[in-house]
Parts: structure tokens; C-alpha cells; sequence
DNA sequence: ACGAACTTTCAATAACTATTGAAAGTTCGG
DNA sequence: CCGAACTTTCAATAGTTATTGAAAGTTCGT
């Protein structure tokens, strides 16, 4: 396999799986793009690679900002912008998490709280719901501590304590 | 609160959630009115809980129990279907991760296999690509190990290891 | 083997999301 | 303060995904 149809297939390939990650298709694209290129692109360079329209990259690049996961970088003489990603993959990761505990579990957890003291009117029904709920609160409680240690983890750490239970 | 409201809210909130994690709304929806329902409910039921139609309620079903999220009951005596969810959230979280990883995470470690053998032309760009290929293939081997022991792992234990990385 | 009770399908369409590209906005050197 | 170089916005539109509901299919008791 060549070089070049191997880079495609990466991007493509990236692009679904940071759809599934919350991202969306060009908006992963950019990032493998920016991942696998070794200097920082410029807004034209990402259009032409990609081939998408002016005001989709655009966007797309200010997502990127926005999650924190690729870089706005100046270089020296050019008055264009220049961006590069996060190339560590654990970073990376860490970011991902990040946010989406932000965009995802937070807002449920607050539900689930709010939703907890219900006053059961004594129908079979809303007992199931207390129970239901309290049992789903206790699960997002502790998703939400577990992602809490691997936001704020250092990679060796916890892929070495990680390899110890997966024994 | 009353119990009506905080059903509801329930219902939406978990919907959202069930949609980032890859199911869809009404997927999500009517996993989450079957978890809190005490019975197990037809699909008419469904259908006039949630405000769907037929065709939608019945797709929807089949798709969670492909996901193998909730399953088909015969009540005796009744020529009707009824579904019920799992109820132990920890069994659900479980499953979700299977599925999860059979749609996402198996797609692209294949094409990272692919592309990692590809013969590097000597340019900067493809030593960048090769190196960054690497990385991400070791990044997505190692959580493929880990959502592994994840899926077959006991609840109890799982969340003893867990709490004692978290200290 | 008929028909009532129920489930499944699927073409039409509604609802939502992504993309384009031209126009408006910003920045900066001279 | 002008205009070239660049970035951002946004209304129009293309593309995708979800939903409806009527029609076709299945199952089962008699």
C-alpha cells in the first residue's frame, strides 16, 4: 500500500470513529489530517486536502479550538494562521473525556439528582422509578469519579495500573 | 416533584445520554420508559407513552433487541408482545460497551493494521504518518484490552480494582 | 382454511444536520 | 486611513436520518 492511499484511508477511517466519539465526520477529518501531518497547516492547505468549502473549514477548525484538542500557531513573516493537533494520542484521549463528561454526564447527573426525591405516591409505579433512579445515580457517581481520575492521570500511571487488572 | 413530571424528565434526559453513546433518541427513549416501568409493557403501550407511531415503535424495539438491551416476554394468555429491559445498569453498561466495540473500535484497528505496513517513501510526511500510526495503533490495542476485561468482568470486582486505582 | 389479532415493512415525507460560497468583517503594513 | 490579505458569518441548499401510517405479512384459535 502506497503512502498516500494509506493517509486517505486513515482520514476516512478517523473520521467515523470521532463521529462515534462525538465529533463530527469533517471535524475528525481535520484532526487526523492535522495528526499526521509533521508542520501546522494553513485554513487553504486544509480545504484543498480535504476538499471542502472555505466556511466548513472554518467552523470545523473553531470546534477543534473550542475542545481544546488542536492548536492555533503563528509563524513568524506569514500573516495566515497556522494549526497543528495534539500529536499524543493519551492527551488526546484525556481532552475527549474531558469534555465530554462536561457535555454528556454532568447534565444527566443533574437530572438524576433533581429526579431523586420525588415524593412516591405509593403506586407501584414510582417506587420502580425511585429504585431505577437511585440505582442509576450510583452507577453515573462513580462513571463520573472513574473519569475523574483518568482526566487528571499521567499516562504511565494509569496504563500501568490498568495493565494490573487486566490480569 | 411529582412522579409524572420527573418520569418525564427522566425520559428526555436519558435520551439525550442513550444518544451520545450511539443508540438513537427514541432507541434511548423507550429503553429508558422500560426501565422505570415495574411491568413489561406491549408495544401499544409504548406507542402511546412515548407518542410514536407503530412503525417507529416496532423498529425501534428491534434495534434494542439486536443490542440485546432488552428482551421479548409472553404473558399467558395474551396473543400480545411484551418487552422489558434489563434492569441491573451495571449488565446494560456492559452490553452497551460490547456493541460499542464491535461497531467502532474493531473497524479502525483494522485499517490501522492496514496501514501500518505501508512502505514509508522516505519523505518527512509519510515518517510522521508511520509514527503517528504507531501510536494510535498502541493507544487503540490497549482500550480494546481494557473495554475487554470491562465486558467480562463481575460487577463487584470491577468496581473494587477501580476504587482502589481511584485513591 | 378463515378471519381476527397482532407484527413487520416500506415508500413518502418530515425533521434535522452539514456544507457551500459569496458577502461582510477584521487586521495590519505603509 | 486605504486596500490587500486574511477570517468569519450566514442564508441558501444539499444530504442524511427519523418518523409516519397504510398495506402486506404472520400467527393462531376455531
Amino acid at each position: 500500500m502506497k503512502y498516500t492511499e494509506a493517509k486517505e484511508e486513515l482520514i476516512q477511517a478517523w473520521g467515523n470513529l470521532g463521529y462515534s466519539w462525538g465529533l463530527n465526520k469533517t471535524m475528525a477529518q481535520i484532526h487526523a489530517l492535522l495528526m499526521v501531518s509533521p508542520k501546522a497547516l494553513s485554513t487553504e492547505e486544509i480545504m484543498q486536502d480535504l476538499s471542502i468549502s472555505r466556511g466548513n473549514a472554518n467552523m470545523n477548525i473553531r470546534a477543534l479550538l473550542d475542545w481544546g484538542i488542536i492548536a492555533r500557531i503563528s509563524v513568524a513573516g506569514e500573516r495566515k494562521e497556522f494549526f497543528k493537533s495534539e500529536k499524543n494520542v493519551w492527551a488526546l484521549a484525556r481532552q475527549v473525556a474531558k469534555e465530554r463528561r462536561k457535555r454528556e454526564l454532568e447534565p444527566i447527573l443533574k437530572v438524576l439528582k433533581e429526579v431523586n426525591d420525588v415524593q412516591t405516591d405509593g403506586s407501584e409505579e414510582s417506587k420502580e422509578f425511585k429504585k431505577v433512579v437511585k440505582e442509576l445515580k450510583n452507577f453515573a457517581e462513580k462513571s463520573d469519579g472513574l473519569l475523574e481520575t483518568f482526566i487528571r492521570s499521567e499516562e504511565s500511571w494509569f496504563w500501568n495500573t490498568v495493565l494490573k487488572m487486566m490480569k
